[in-house]
Order: structure tokens, then sequence, then C-alpha cells
DNA sequence: TCCAGAGATGAATCCACCC
DNA sequence: GGGGTGGATTCATCTCTGG
């Protein structure tokens, strides 16, 4: 057989020698339709790949990948399934074409992988999405159930209680006799949806090998997981880079991988040697693990019309117009701190950005007060938070009221 | 004209009386091409809205679709914008259809718009997203930008930095004759990318009115506010339950709505009188969830654990925590108000909602300023905004400064 | 007027270095 | 040495220029 292996070809000819019903899972990232000639250098400026499309137009485009297309549903398995990464300017007809070879009632989802990138500017809206177009066999096709955390606006008791039909069929939380509600079973988390947020391949990851178009590992493992288990056979018969193929080795999925290039082959052969895959800090850690601000310090900055600066200790923000050239640095007590200890933080991390003016917005007095705004730096600006002044305010309110009482 | 009006009828026919031109940007959401009768009933029973498919085959729905896209196209101004919200069974064979009608180079973005929503785990994937397919009449269409917020991993300080190209062509940090780091223009933020996370419409809300495939209000402003200002004109040829239109009126827009349905276009008329809006939990935070009040005063409001309230002159919003067993009333000095008028406004008000604190915040500093805080009740207590503060230090510093110089 | 190629863009995020 | 922060690098880009 021809798993775990390479092969130099076209995915047509190379895919006529694998035998019917053999796959289970194909991924599949085709050139996309268009005009322009694609070329890409690698890091070291050492390799050049380089692919142009071939077609005069969509219908040839068409023709193509349908030969393809065929022959990838002939070598799945009846439990198998194909996802087909799409081009923009292409995907609809693409997905005509699906839909004739594999039939409206196999197709599965729309994927949507989601990311966030460098912008540039651009009239309109930044383009930060991929669809992945999921199509399988058959009804009956393997499909392993993938569980995310439940977002935190979720409200965890009401997921725990059951649930029946009235009378009237509406859906009402189950009680016993006692009128008590009853708990359910634990439930695993949400099941996952068909919209993905995977961070876009950075540009400084060393899961980087300099091809165009390469893909994260982490989108590719999901995919393989999804539908496949250890053992079972991968297929990608455009394969690039191979970042594919490096997912289902890690994953310890069998895999044969297609490409014309010989480039390309030799490309993945490497990486799947080395097997080296970019960590997500984000994804791992969550994005609340940068985030040193609350909803309400957000709420201060913006209020005074500061960009809020989430990864640095000292600062946590700038103000959105500079004074003399130079950047004004924020930022807000927190809980913990003294004023004296949050005026040193801000005043050593302002050193280093430069910033000429500080301003600190005092949230409580200390326990024991040691302030002495005459004795901080005139460039530093203490406000009082308007919580502050409030809370006095009623403080001493409540004084006056009380003599009054007398 | 037509404008500010809803109209029982067949979107084709009506578009008919409309001239060449004249509109700024039309939202369709077409009825959907499936076998089944959508039937859906209001909250109470009362009513009972349904529309049935009436196409025989795709090629039926194509051509209904197909007349009516060009008629959108030529009352569409040059500089108008469309925006299509498509059915999974049925948005490649219409986006080829837009494609032909607008031109594959005025499809603007494919918006993906994502939600999170309970659902009964089926096989496959949860489906959470839907899309809207967005094209100009001409490459020269209005477009607003929309700026976000930074990725909390983003290394915002560095991007303040301006960067110039080396001999090599490599780009780096500019610094002046003396090595010191240069920094660029303040920025504004993220360009709005074409993924769009907007909760799905809570059944509970009530914005809901019972018709089907209602769509959330906010996802509706969003598109407004892309590609329209003010007295602009926003057309929905199939309108359904109003939201466009409720959305439109809502943001000081013109607007036309046609629906084929006499009950629906009675509902939408109800909709707009009454205008009821929801306040999703999920979009608290949310810019755009307090209309009459400004983002900046909403921020204020939150900053000091105020809600605001919507709709009303004199006073802006309300202290959480009551004092007293008393609410607390909290106003923000408009732009065109003298302090002297805000605090009459707010004192007039809090006294019909019996507070006994109010609570005033000063933006800015009255042209002739009669100001004398003893003549105030002393109930109000009146607080110098942050901005007020901080302008007023800078301020003193530039004396400071040309005093220095002299 | 159109097309090709050069040049500008700009935030996200892992890496590597720094204490 | 580990936690935090400055830096480098990217673009199935985008826009503009010139022939």
């Amino acid at each position: 057989m021809l798993e775990n292996t390479l092969i130099n070809g076209d995915a047509l000819n190379v895919m006529k020698k694998i035998g019917d019903n053999q796959i289970d899972a194909i991924y599949l990232d085709p050139p996309f339709y268009t005009q322009d000639i694609q070329k890409l250098t690698s890091r070291k400026n050492e390799e050049e790949y380089s692919f142009s499309d071939r077609w005069n137009c969509m219908d040839e485009y068409l023709e193509y990948m349908k030969l393809r297309l065929y022959e990838c549903k002939r070598v799945l398995k009846e439990t198998g399934s194909l996802f087909v990464h799409c081009d923009r300017n292409a995907s609809h007809y693409l997905k005509v074409l699906l839909d004739q070879i594999f039939g409206i009632s196999n197709f599965q989802s729309e994927i949507v992988w989601s990311y966030k990138r460098w912008s540039n500017s651009k009239k309109g809206l930044l383009n930060n999405h991929q669809i992945i177009l999921f199509y399988s066999k058959s009804e009956d096709f393997k499909f392993n159930r993938i569980y995310t955390e439940y977002s935190e606006t979720t409200n965890i008791d009401q997921i725990l209680q059951e649930r029946v039909r009235d009378e009237k069929g509406k859906s009402v939380y189950k009680c016993d006799q006692n009128g008590e509600v009853v708990f359910g079973k634990s439930k695993k988390g949400v099941p996952l949806s068909d919209v993905w947020d995977i961070p876009y391949l950075n540009p400084k990851a060393k899961e980087r090998v300099g091809y165009p178009t390469q893909k994260p590992i982490l989108l590719l493992e999901q995919i393989i997981k999804l539908v496949t288990d250890e053992n079972d056979i991968v297929l990608d018969p455009f394969m690039g880079s191979g970042t594919t193929l490096v997912a289902a080795k890690m994953l310890n999925r069998r895999y044969i991988g297609i490409d014309i290039s010989k480039k390309a082959v030799e490309l993945a052969e490497n990486r799947l040697e080395s097997l080296i895959k970019t960590e997500s800090h984000l994804l791992k850690k969550g994005k609340s693990a940068y985030m040193n601000l609350s909803e309400n310090q957000i709420n201060i900055l913006k209020s005074i019309k500061a960009t809020p600066v989430q990864r640095n200790s000292g600062i946590d923000g700038f103000l959105d117009e500079f004074v003399n050239d130079r950047p004004v640095s924020v930022k807000i007590q927190k809980e913990d701190e003294t004023l004296e200890e949050a005026a040193s933080k801000l005043y050593k991390s302002s050193k280093t950005k430069k910033c000429i003016y500080m301003i600190l917005i005092r949230t409580h007095l200390d326990f024991i007060d040691t302030f002495e705004y005459s004795s901080y730096p005139n460039n530093l600006f203490i406000i009082d938070a308007y919580d502050l002044v409030i809370q006095d305010f009623f403080e001493r309110q409540k004084g006056k009221n009380s003599v009054m009482a007398i």
C-alpha cells in the first residue's frame, strides 16, 4: 500500500493506484482559480516555491477539479469524509460541483476558519476568514464529538437542570414531586460549532517553512480528530508543504500525501522528519491570560479616550491624543496597590516608553495614607476616580445627617 | 417619494415605482428556497404568520430572484451597496447570480455572522453562523470605517512607533539623529473584520415579535452604519417583521420597507411605533446598545457603576446602588448645554423620580462661566470629568513651559 | 484605459532576550 | 531560570504609479 508515503505526481494519476474504499479522511487545499502566479521564498531565501494557475476559464478549472473529486469519492470508505478548503472566488462553483458529486444530503458543514491578522489599509472589511466545506461519503460517516468549554455568560445551573416538555409542548425544567428541580447528568460542554477560531500562522512561528498558503497544524488536527481514529488513513492530494500529514503523523494516523511539485514533496518529507509544531499560547492559555485589565478599567480608559494596553504591567493605556508628539501613559490604581506602588510602577514603565507625561487614576484610599502630592514628580498627574469622589460625597452627607438627627 | 413608508405588495412591482439611483443601501433577506412551509406563531398565540415557498425548482426560484435583484441594482445610487442574507442551501446559486448582476469586481465581502446558540446535538458540527454577501454598485461605494479594539496580545507601544525602510529594504523603526525612537501618529484601532460575533436573538427577548427568521437589530445596525450616513435611504424589499427599518429609524436613516404579506406590514408598523429593543446580556458592553447616549457617555456611566437609561432628557442613568433606599440620578453635561442648563434639567427630572441625590458630571467649561458652586442645592453633586481635569492639567503645563521659554 | 509591477501597509503573535 | 516585554516578520495583501 501507499500508506505513510509522499508521492510526486498528479493527484489524478496517483489516486488511480489506490483501491476503492480505502481512505478515512481526505483534506484538499486545491490550487485556487486566479490568474496570478503565486510565489514565495522560504525564510532563509534558499528555496523558492511557486505555482501558477493553469486554467483559461472557470469551466476548465471546474473540469479539472471534477475529475479529481470523483477519484476522492471512490477511494473514500463508506464512513469517510472530505474537507475542501475553498477559494473566495470559486467557492460557490466548487460547492455546486460537490453537491453533484457527493449529494446535497451528504453536505455536512460549511466550516468557517476565522482568525485575526495584521491589517492593511483597505477600503472595505478586513478579510479574516476562510471557508472549508465538509462532505461525508454516506449518511453513516464516522464522527467524533468534540466538546468545547461553555462561554462565560452561560448559566451553568441551567445546563445541569433537566428539561421536559409540558402538556402544551413547551420546554420546562423538570421538577420532582416536591417541586424541587431535578439535575441531569453532568454535561460535557458545548459541542464544537462550525466557526473555528484558530490563530493564523504567525509570521515568526517556527512551524513556518516558507511555503505559500501554509496552514496551521492546529487547524488540520481539529479536522483529523473530528472524523478519524488512530491508525485511520488520511489523504491529502494537494499537500503543498505537508501540514496535513504532519498533523496526521502527530495524531498517530496513517497518511498519504501527493503533490505535483518535487520541491513540495522534499519539503514535506523533511517536515515529517522533524515534526515541528508551534504551540499557540493564545489558545492554550486563553485570552484572559493576556488581560490585566478588568471591564471597569477598560471603561475608565475609554471614557478618557485612551487605548487600553493589555500586556504591560506598569501601563494600562495611552491617551489617543499625543502631547508634544509623545504618548501619555495612563494607569489605574489596582485594588491591591497603594498609590505609591502604583505611581512607581507607572513611572518605571513610562521611562522606557519615553512618555513625558503620566496620568494615574486613584481608585481607593490607602489604609495608611502616606500620600503626599508634592512628593511626586510634577509630570505625574493624579486624578481621583469618580467613584472615590462620589463615595466621599455620600460619606460627608451621612455625617451631616447624623448630626442633624441628633 | 416613498420614503419612511411600509408598502404591502410584491417587491418587483413596488420597486418599479422607485426611480433610478435613489437608494443608499439595500438589505435583502429573501425567502429561502426550501420545500417546507414556514410557519410560526407569535408569543401570544394570537396571530399566525406564514409563507410558503412558491417554487417548483431551483431555476424558477433563481429567475424570481434575478428579476428583483436587477431592480435593486437599478434603484441603488452609484455609491450604494447591497447586502444579501443567504440561505445555506441556495447561497452558492445566489452568489453566481449576484456575480452576474453586480460584477465580480463589485463583490466586497462575504460577511460571517457568527453566534452561539443552544441546540440539541445532532451528529455533526453545530450550525452557528450565517453568510451575508456584500456587493457595491460601483467601485466608488460609500464606506464608513469602523474600528474595533486591538487584540489582547498586541504589543501596542510598538505600533505607536514609526517605521522606515533601511538601505536593504528592510523595515525598521525610525530613529532621529540622536538615536531616539520617533513616535508616529496615534492609532484608531483595528478595522472591522468580516467575521461578526453578534448574539442570536434571545428567544425570550422583548425584541422578538414572533416572526420567522427575525434578525437581531445589532446586526442590521452594523450594516447600516457601515455604508450609510444620517438621512440616507435604506430599502428592505422583503422586510418581514421590519428589523431593518427599526434599525434604520434608530440611526436616523430614512427607510422604505416592502412585504408581500399584509400581516407583516402591520406588524412592522407596530414595531416601528414602539421601537422595543433588547438589551442583549451578551452585548452589555456593546457600543450601540443605547442609542441616545454617546459611547463616551455610556463609558462614563459604566465606570461609576450606573445603569444608563434612554429617552430621558434630564437623566442619563441611575447609580446601581441606592442611597437611603432612593435612586441616585446621574447626568452628564451635553456638548450644547451650559452647566446651569444641565443642572436645571437634571433637577426637574429628578424631582418626578423622587431622587434625593443627584450627580452631575461636568464635561466642559462654559464660555461665559456663571458657575457658582454654592448656588446649587447641596444634594446636587457636581464632578469634573476626567477629560476636563486632564485638559486643564496640560493647559497649565503649557503655561509653565512658555514661562520657562521666556 | 488597462495592466503589471513596485511600494506602502500595519497589527498579530511567537521568539528571544532581558532582568 | 521563569515571567514578562521588546522585536521581528508576515501578506492566495492592497494601492498606486507609469508606460
